[in-house]
DNA sequence: GAGCACTGC
């Protein structure tokens, strides 16, 4: 409906019209999420003259809104009957003091359990009422002035009965509506005046545009002044006292803001006893305000009503303050600046402790070695050993999580040894070997050494082995600790180093028998740990008020954000760009760089380039950002406890990736990341209470939270029989070894006692998973290996193949379903896709035109002519039946047969022998079709359970392929005779 | 009609 003008509105209307403005300011807020800055500048712009729908549009597109923003806003402001989402809006909004009442009560109860002290239980309760109390005050009368207004509508209209009685009352009511208009606009002029100067005052620069507005409004401001007189403008509602008006006619801030001031002051000096959590960890605390930038020390702050307030808990101490590496070495002739490395290397914290090391190294065959990032173990220790001769004997290997990691330190290594990497120095990654005979020390990626073990089971051509990094528990790791705690014991000259970051290095000690531990101090700067008071609700939202609370109140320096997801940072993106749109060049410039894995490569370099004077660099990361990179220029990190961790069921062999809370660990590992070129500051957006009683210690290890048929695999190969007495520092549960047992026993990897068969000996020459090895060793069977080994590479490259961005949805669906043709499947879809490419000469023009990853193209290319290179190692011929469509069905078949589902009268599937509800992934080509029978590559929980990458079957061929696992009566009993409905699109 | 933390072989 339309809008109407004053003159010809109800008693009713008129009522609506006097709220509008508060009405706008809710509604951006609950619609919009704009912060209150915004939007009180926003509304008093909106409401001066607009009366119209169309008038409304041409102010909101002047702000630069979105035109879906200002439809849904213009139509929730003029629709009178709420939609449920609307009524969903509005209800949040009013519960939301009630949620606030009982999450202070919730936090209250906490510590009233954990406080010993129950005075300070007391006082923080009354504090907490205090705050609660007053604002459910305001809410409450605020409503209650709502009703009776609402009342006095009604009475009137019940009352009159007679039209002219009407008009004359609508003349009335206009009159007083103007009158009360006239007085508020007065009002909002003059706070305006009063916060532009107060908030963004001196020392910002304004634009023109702002300048002259600004010197409008108190024109006419100071007219309207003169001609009426301030003081009658507000007399029925609260006006300030007299006191605090200075002798320029606005008000004085300082003294308008110091009664509410006085109260903090004196719970801070006066007050004996503080909160259990001020107690515990220190009362520093951050406010909010923008003038903040230029002064300091001031007795008061403005306060955002959104604010968050932290406590300061905790400084974690710096160790070593010297510079970092200068690496600006190019000018210098070769032996000059092998010179200057070797100068640097006397600089690193682990130089002092050089002849301790060694003689702890001489003296015990395992040592566990703590320290810091930093510290130069990495770099260091090696050549330590290899001065010291211990490369006579043999090699020194050592070994990180991550194929950078090895091959940046590798290169460093060989660049502070004056020799060329790949000679003396050397590393191994997949892909990418770049050792020769000549090499000693061989940097690898921890997987790399467990195929190394396949080959050589003692690792004779090994004194030393390091294992670096030990702290993040890949599943590598772990396998390589018990294996090499074995070879350890009848190979008493080899040298074992643990290396580990973590505090808990007891636990690497006692598993490795004690050995003893080595701490070596890191290089970094102290942190500042700060927890909030009370628990966040919304941790997006309390994030994106903590980074321009750090940008409007904390000296320079790079904000880096920890999210679970892509997802959540394009939110965040988004949130942050509107929430700070509205400022213009009040506020500094805040760049804003996302950061994830599936990033294109291009992007993801922003977060390196250097931040401008004068701007701060926010980057919104995953868990990519704790580990495996590192920003230089982070000074605040703000963390708000969660990150995205997969977990395996094996009873249905489904994984799920779930939002979980961090590690205490964790957490520490992203605070530090904060104190590296300089102090730092933590804003962890839970309670110090929280992180004490809720977070786990360490994060569960990858090896009891993933499927680990591949390993049971490799350390079946490698000879051990008895896995459930293999000595895992955590030993997978249980239930996950089992079924990888059964799973490698139907491949007919293992035989019925355990013992690895020859198929099972071939596949575990594949870095695959054993079922996609298995597809690989049936190839042979069905003369289709060149097809095959296509489409292992394109799965295990991952499932980010089609790119579909928002914009051009309907075209690159319409591309991804030329490779569908003929409902073929998804597995030979991936199949088309990887041919077409091939014969389009890998070109990356093609995949832009299909909406295929080049990414992930190239890395099945890589995986793939790995595996060529394999096939040969076991003695398959490559061969090709490109048209033979069910040959090569046959042989994912013989890999996949445990992972088959049936159609039910429902439309869903019921998958293989621990029976399971699930459904085609609507990404699948075969989402709409619903065959009988078909076999998946993965079972994954996401809002359903989903299967993806799926191929039709018939069952006669599980049968002829798996008889010892299907029967024909079982499966044909199960498949349904009348076909569901299937739903057209 | 969904959604993909991060690695590694």
């Amino acid at each position: 409906m339309n809008f109407e003008k004053p003159n010809q509105s109800s008693t009713l209307k008129k009522k609506k019209n006097l709220g509008l403005q508060t009405r706008i300011s809710d509604k951006l807020i609950s619609i919009l999420g704009y912060s209150n800055r915004t939007i009180v500048q926003f509304v008093i712009n909106l409401t001066k003259q607009t009366s119209s729908q169309i008038e409304f549009r041409k102010k909101l597109e002047q702000f630069e809104f979105s035109s879906k923003e200002i439809s849904l806003f213009v139509q929730e402001l003029f629709d009178e009957i709420p939609t449920t989402k609307k009524r969903k809006n509005y209800r949040k909004k009013e519960e939301h003091v009630e949620e606030e009442e009982e999450s202070c009560s919730r936090s209250r109860q906490r510590r009233k359990v954990s406080s010993e002290d129950e005075e300070s239980d007391e006082e923080a309760r009354i504090a907490c009422d205090k705050e609660e109390r007053e604002k459910l005050e305001k809410s409450i009368r605020e409503r209650d002035a709502r009703k009776i207004a609402e009342r006095k509508v009604k009475k009137v209209r019940c009352d009159v009965k007679d039209r002219k009685e009407m008009r004359k009352l609508r003349k009335i009511s206009r009159e007083e509506y103007l009158k009360d208009r006239e007085k508020k606009k007065l009002e909002e002029m003059r706070d305006e005046i009063e916060d532009e100067k107060y908030l963004f005052g001196d020392g910002l620069k304004l634009s023109e545009l702002e300048n002259s507005k600004l010197r409008y409004m108190k024109d006419v401001y100071e007219i309207v002044k003169k001609k009426k007189g301030l003081e009658d403008v507000c007399d029925d509602e609260y006006k300030m006292p007299e006191v605090y008006d200075d002798q320029f006619g606005g008000v004085n801030q300082e003294k308008r803001f110091a009664a509410a001031l006085q109260r903090y002051k004196e719970v801070e000096s006066g007050a004996e006893q503080k909160s259990w959590e001020d107690q515990q960890i220190g009362n520093g605390s951050l406010k909010f305000g923008s003038q903040d930038v230029n002064r300091n020390g001031d007795d008061y702050e403005y306060l955002f009503e959104d604010q968050i307030e932290f406590v300061k808990a905790s400084v974690m101490e710096g160790e070593n303050e010297e510079d970092m590496f200068d690496e600006s070495s190019d000018g210098f002739r070769e032996k000059e600046r092998v010179q200057k490395l070797q100068d640097e290397r006397k600089t690193l914290p682990i130089y002092r402790f050089r002849e301790d090391l060694l003689k702890a190294i001489h003296d015990h065959q395992v040592l566990i070695i703590v320290g810091e990032t930093g510290s130069g173990k990495t770099t260091q220790i090696t050549q330590y050993l290899h001065e010291a001769g211990y490369t006579k004997r043999g090699k020194i290997g050592c070994t990180q999580p991550r194929r950078v990691a090895a091959m940046s330190v590798a290169s460093r290594v060989s660049k502070e040894m004056g020799v060329k990497l790949g000679n003396e120095v050397g590393y191994s990654i997949r892909f990418e070997d770049n050792t020769s005979e000549k090499t000693v020390i061989k940097y690898m990626t921890d997987g790399m050494l467990l195929r190394e073990f396949l080959g050589e089971p003692d690792l004779a051509s090994y004194s030393v082995l390091m294992v670096d990094e030990a702290h993040e528990r890949t599943i590598s790791t772990d396998v390589l600790f018990g294996l090499v705690k074995d070879i350890a014991r009848f190979r008493s000259d080899l040298k074992l180093i643990i290396s580990s970051a973590s505090l808990d290095a007891n636990k690497f000690s006692d598993y490795f028998d004690g050995a003893p531990i080595f701490r070596i101090p890191g290089r970094r700067f102290p942190i500042e740990i700060h927890y909030t008071k009370a628990p966040e609700a919304d941790y997006m939202d309390a994030a994106i008020v903590t980074i321009l609370q750090i940008h409007l109140t904390q000296p320079p320096g790079d904000i880096l954000v920890f999210l679970t997801g892509q997802e959540e940072i394009e939110a965040a993106e988004e949130l942050l760009r509107q929430r700070t749109r509205g400022m213009g060049t009040k506020i500094a410039e805040l760049i804003i760089c996302p950061i994830f894995a599936n990033l294109p490569l291009e992007l993801q370099n922003n977060i390196f380039e250097p931040t401008p004077k004068g701007a701060r660099k926010v980057v919104l990361a995953t868990n990519i950002a704790e580990t495996s990179l590192t920003i230089d220029g982070i000074s605040y990190v703000i963390d708000p406890g969660f990150c995205k961790m997969k977990s395996y069921s094996p009873r249905t062999g489904m994984e799920s990736l779930l939002v979980t809370p961090v590690s205490k660990a964790s957490a520490l590992q992203r605070a530090g990341r904060s104190g590296r070129t300089g102090p730092g500051k933590c804003f962890r957006l839970y309670t110090a209470f929280n992180y004490q009683n809720d977070l786990e210690e360490n994060t569960v290890p990858e090896i009891q939270r993933t499927n680990i048929s591949n390993v049971v695999l490799t350390l079946k190969c490698l000879g051990i029989d008895d896995l459930m007495a293999f000595d895992f520092m955590d030993p997978p549960p249980a239930e996950t070894l089992l079924k990888a047992l059964e799973l490698l026993y139907s491949l007919n990897a293992l035989n019925s006692v355990g013992q690895l068969t020859k198929t099972g000996r071939r596949m575990a020459e594949f870095p695959l998973d054993p079922m996609l090895s298995k597809m690989i060793v049936a190839s042979e069977k069905y003369k289709c290996s060149e097809e095959i080994i296509s489409i292992a590479a394109m799965l295990s490259a991952g499932n980010l193949v089609f790119y579909r961005p928002k914009e051009k949805k309907v075209h690159a669906d319409a591309a991804k379903m030329n490779f569908h043709t003929g409902n073929v499947g998804d597995h030979i879809a991936l199949l088309k896709v990887y041919s077409s490419w091939e014969e389009h000469n890998y070109s990356t023009q093609w995949c832009f035109e299909n909406f295929v990853q080049v990414k992930t193209m190239k890395q099945a290319r890589d995986i793939r002519d790995q595996l060529k290179g394999l096939l040969e190692r076991v003695e398959i011929e490559l061969s090709s039946s490109f048209n033979d469509v069910e040959s090569i069905k046959k042989a994912i078949t013989s890999g996949f047969f445990p992972h088959f589902a049936l159609l039910q009268r429902t439309g869903a599937y019921r998958t293989g022998r621990n029976p399971q509800t699930a459904h085609i992934h609507p990404s699948s080509g075969l989402a709409y079709v619903l065959p009988k029978c078909v076999i998946y590559h993965e079972l994954v929980l996401t809002t359903k359970e989903y299967m993806r990458q799926i191929t039709e079957v018939k069952p006669e061929w599980l049968v002829e392929i798996a008889p010892h696992y299907y029967q024909l009566k079982d499966l044909q009993d199960a498949v349904v005779k009348k076909r569901p409905r299937v739903k057209h699109t």
